[in-house]
RNA sequence: GGGCGUAUAGCUCAGAUGGUUGGAGCGCUGCGCUCACAUCGCAGAGGUCUCUGGUUCAAGUCCAGAUACGCCCACCA
């Protein structure tokens, strides 16, 4: 036998991915004897590598599926990528830009070939890093967002959400991206505070006649805007502005006439109680516009560069024009003055560029009717948050959605099935429906006049249209084919058992797959959903590649191993809490697959030295300390059997750990290990293989090795691979606890023993023991004698009617050690430290025994429990002191 | 402006339904290359559980408030 001291993952991890990927254990299909249990991966981009996001998320699913495939659950984990429209159409964008040419230059026929060319080389890099990540997906599933029979489903969604009126044209004000130059969703708006200004501009009012103030004035972050001004605003209930009333400003440069209008929203607290209006360039002031029938005068071009309408600002750039304006606002003594502020405004979720708020003609999804049945089965629990406390903040944003701006303005996506009627459709009529034609397919003629002068939209769909159809549109709903055996297979695995994702894309995401569920399916699309945390770095910060502070798992996969990645993330994983993650991280999931390796080692050596074969698992006979470890295999294996059952992974993870190493390593190998009978190597081979288990989910790669090398050297019955093994079950263990618990005192001894040794000053030298105890508990000490030997270095051990001397006092036995002259100083400090620490206990114990209101109001059992302590206790007590009394 | 989360050892974190003497990993100190593993073993030091009040026989755990940090949402010009 030939088996290297060190793990060597690098090697094993690809033999094994080999063989898991050939063998299709991942594989699932419909089987009516068992039950299902699936999950749809969220989609990463094509544009993506892993990143530790990824690596957190596949694993925490991962982890799940391979627990509920050896539990003997219909298992499928249905993978795919997103198409990630601007982002990736930013990517390509980029990689053109290299030869000096922009999209328009090779036009949308030729720009889209370069865009499936790329995706085609590059789109399934992280489909292949989470191969290697261990992901046991169906791998032949592989869906992508924008696959022919996906892009039907959408289409299909789109016509109908439509027809039911869900789906309309709008002419309103959206976040316009003037980089992208798309419009964005109010989601795809990200919200961050900026340091900027408060500007207060005069504006003179019009008919100025000395009996009132000459100007009023505004206060804004945006002066550029002042150009689209067409009102100011002011509170009805402002008194101060009386005068006011039904009167007229005029906008400064522009010398345009505006109105003085009066409505709620204004602030009268806030800047001077006047607020300029633009209704082109802001939300707010949009509404305002249609509220009182303003003007609506854009100044800007679709790259936020100021077009005709600012005048002698046109072509420059937003900020540069801000610049413009407030110089020239300086020069004619107009900025009454300015103050820091902190501005919150939004930036493209993509490019970080600042949206511009503009007016455009778009797509919506009318949301309120699609929300109402989401809020409900989350409510009631049909739906499950866990942590629970992301049901709040789920329901708190469908109870205020807004709707969905569904139009791109890019080229990389599902092209609206939208058809314009060049008679009968006028753009600037954008609120009605004339001319307009939806439908899967092209047209023929218009419906309305026959004219065949049709033409498409030319927008696309936002990504996550396609995105929020995800749990069955993989299944290809609702045309289906042959290979989702036409539905039977959506029937069967949907609704889907658990979705896990990151809190980020809640709403982007979850929120609207279950809204597209209960729409479509009529059914919700998972039972519950879990949340995890964000990976930070160990200052906090949210690891991104743009600050340079991210840890790449493939890095630490090339180092350490893909289970050193997997089990450290899962150790650090809890409660949904965010990770803070250093390189060294990575160090525990590395010493402890070496350990398991180690394990596994030298049981298969001593085997091999001892001529030991082993041809089944059926357990005859064992004594104490085997039944001590079998009743700990038993906890392991209900404990992490109870924590994954609850998304508790990382106590799953922390029980198998404690168990293999702590218990396993530490203890059963090291009192076997000088006298390895057949016995002892079943049992050792039986907890090994059972442990390796309960690690697989966590550690597949190593795990799965482990079985492999059992099934080589040993002549037992075991099924291809461990993926498809069985999950452990408790077994009763048969032995009387009485000689159980005497192993248990005997290893507490030997802890003090090493303990006293140390404090002797004594450390590994092999000193002799004298113990003095009955008949019964000799007969254990003799049985043991070599482990305990060992474990606790003794040169040999002596049993004696009285001590000269002693050193330990048990319950159970006394001891001495076999040397002439103690340093006792240690040896005094900690036992004073130990009668200290039991003094404090027993105080308290017995405060609490003498307090009547205790005794009156606490339950029995814990009084009882307490009156046990106490006892115990002041025997403990009494033997120490005894013991430091014979030092005096 | 609303909402949420976190605060426990030097660091990163565990500590369901209040009741053994508050734990782990890393780091640190001391001793050991004992023939599975030095990616190891043994022993140890280190905690007023952020603060203040409250509920209770009993609070790291529940309640209220404060402080600090973090996150999310919002029409804060």
């Amino acid at each position: 036998m030939d088996i290297a001291p060190r793990y060597n993952p690098k090697e094993v991890e690809e033999k094994i991915l080999k063989k898991w990927l050939s063998g299709n254990f991942f594989a699932a299909k419909v089987s009516a004897d068992k039950k299902p249990f699936s999950i749809v991966i969220p989609p990463p981009n094509i544009t993506g590598i892993l990143h530790m996001g990824h690596a957190l998320n596949n694993t925490i699913q991962d982890v799940l599926v391979r627990f509920k495939r050896m539990q003997g659950y219909e298992t499928l984990w249905m993978p795919g990528t997103d198409h990630a429209g601007i982002a990736t159409q930013n990517v390509v964008e980029k990689d053109l830009a290299k030869q000096g040419l922009k999209k328009e230059d090779t036009g949308r026929e030729e720009f889209l070939k370069r865009l499936w060319e790329w995706r085609d080389k590059y789109g399934s890099t992280i489909i292949s890093q989470l191969q290697k990540l261990g992901a046991s997906c169906d791998w032949k599933r592989t869906r992508f967002t924008m696959d022919e029979a996906y892009s039907e489903t959408v289409k299909e969604v789109f016509v109908r959400l439509y027809e039911k009126g869900l789906i309309y044209r709008g002419k309103r004000i959206i976040n316009w991206c003037p980089r992208c130059q798309t419009a964005l969703s109010d989601e795809e708006a990200a919200h961050k505070e900026i340091n900027g200004w408060l500007y207060y501009i005069k504006y003179p009012v019009k008919g100025y006649t000395g009996e009132h103030a000459e100007y009023v004035v505004v206060a804004t972050t945006r002066p550029e805007t002042m150009l689209g001004d067409t009102a100011v605003a002011i509170n009805p209930k402002d008194e101060r502005f009386n005068w006011l009333r039904g009167g007229k400003v005029i906008l400064p440069i522009m010398d345009r006439e505006l109105r003085v209008i009066e409505d709620e929203v204004v602030d009268v607290e806030f800047g001077t109680g006047v607020v300029k209006v633009t209704p082109s360039h802001d939300p707010v002031d949009f509404n305002l516009g249609k509220k009182y029938n303003l003007e609506f005068i854009n100044i800007m071009n679709d790259d936020a560069t100021m077009n005709e309408q600012a005048g002698e600002f046109a072509n420059m750039d937003r900020f540069e024009a801000r610049e413009a304006i407030l110089e020239l606002l300086e020069e004619k003594k107009l900025i009454e003055k300015k103050e820091p502020y902190k501005v919150s405004a939004g930036h493209c979720y993509r490019c970080h560029t600042i949206i511009e708020p503009r007016i455009s003609p778009q797509w919506f999804v009318r949301m309120k009717p699609l929300a109402d049945g989401a809020i409900k089965v989350v409510e009631e629990d049909r739906i499950k948050f866990y942590p629970e406390r992301w049901k709040k903040v789920y329901l708190n944003w469908m109870y205020n959605i807004q709707d969905w701006c569904i139009s791109r303005q890019i080229w990389w996506g599902h092209r609206l099935p939208v058809w314009y009627c060049k008679e009968c459709f006028k753009n600037e009529d954008a609120e009605a429906n004339a001319g307009i034609i939806v439908s899967k397919q092209k047209p023929e003629k218009c419906p309305h006049c026959g004219s065949h002068d049709l033409a498409q939209d030319e927008d696309v769909l936002d990504t996550w249209f396609s995105s929020w159809l995800w749990p069955f549109a993989t299944f290809y709903w609702p045309n289906f084919r042959k290979d989702t055996s036409d539905g039977k297979e959506l029937n069967y695995f949907y609704p889907t058992s658990v979705l896990v994702t990151a809190s980020e894309i809640l709403f982007f995401w979850v929120a609207r797959m279950i809204m597209a569920g209960l729409e479509f399916k009529k059914e919700i699309p998972f039972r519950d959903v879990m949340i995890h945390g964000t990976v930070r770095d160990d200052r906090g910060i949210k690891m991104s590649k743009s600050l340079g502070n991210i840890i790449d798992p493939l890095e630490i996969i090339d180092k350490f191993g893909t289970d050193s990645l997997r089990f450290s993330l899962m150790l650090n994983a809890s409660g949904g809490a965010d990770l803070y993650i250093s390189d060294d991280t990575f160090l525990v999931g590395r010493n402890f697959a070496n350990k398991i390796w180690n394990a596994t080692r030298f049981i298969l050596l001593k085997m091999t030295e001892k001529n030991i074969t082993i041809d089944n698992l059926e357990l005859e006979k064992y004594d104490e300390i085997d039944a001590w470890l079998l009743n700990e295999l038993n906890n392991a294996i209900s404990g992490v059997t109870a924590s994954l059952d609850n998304y508790r992974i990382n106590d799953a993870t922390k029980i198998a750990y404690e168990f293999f190493w702590h218990v396993f390593c530490d203890w059963y190998i090291e009192m076997v290990k000088d006298d390895f009978t057949r016995g002892r190597a079943k049992i050792s081979v039986y907890v090994l293989l059972n442990a390796i288990k309960l690690l697989h989910p966590v550690m597949p790669y190593i795990s799965e090795e482990i079985f492999q090398l059992l099934k080589e050297n040993l002549f037992i019955k075991a099924e291809e691979s461990i993926v498809v093994a069985r999950w452990p079950k408790a077994k009763k263990v048969e032995g009387d606890t009485k000689s159980v618990n005497t192993i248990t005192a005997i290893a507490q001894t030997i802890k003090e023993i090493r303990n006293i040794k140390t404090d002797l000053g004594l450390g590994q030298k092999k000193v002799s023991l004298a113990i003095k105890t009955n008949k019964d508990n000799e007969q254990y000490w003799k049985k043991h004698e070599v482990w305990i030997k060992r474990l606790s270095l003794l040169e040999d051990i002596s049993f004696q009617g009285k001590l000269k001397r002693t050193v330990f006092k048990g319950e159970l036995w006394e001891l001495d050690l076999g040397v002439e002259e103690l340093d006792i100083k240690n040896f005094l400090v900690s036992l004073d430290r130990k009668i200290n620490n039991l003094q404090n206990v027993h105080s308290k114990v017995s405060g609490r025994l003498n307090n009547e209101n205790f005794l009156n109001n606490a339950s029995g059992e814990v009084v009882e429990a307490e009156k046990n302590k106490f006892t115990e206790l002041s025997e403990q007590l009494k033997r120490l002191k005894e013991l430091k009394n014979a030092f005096k």
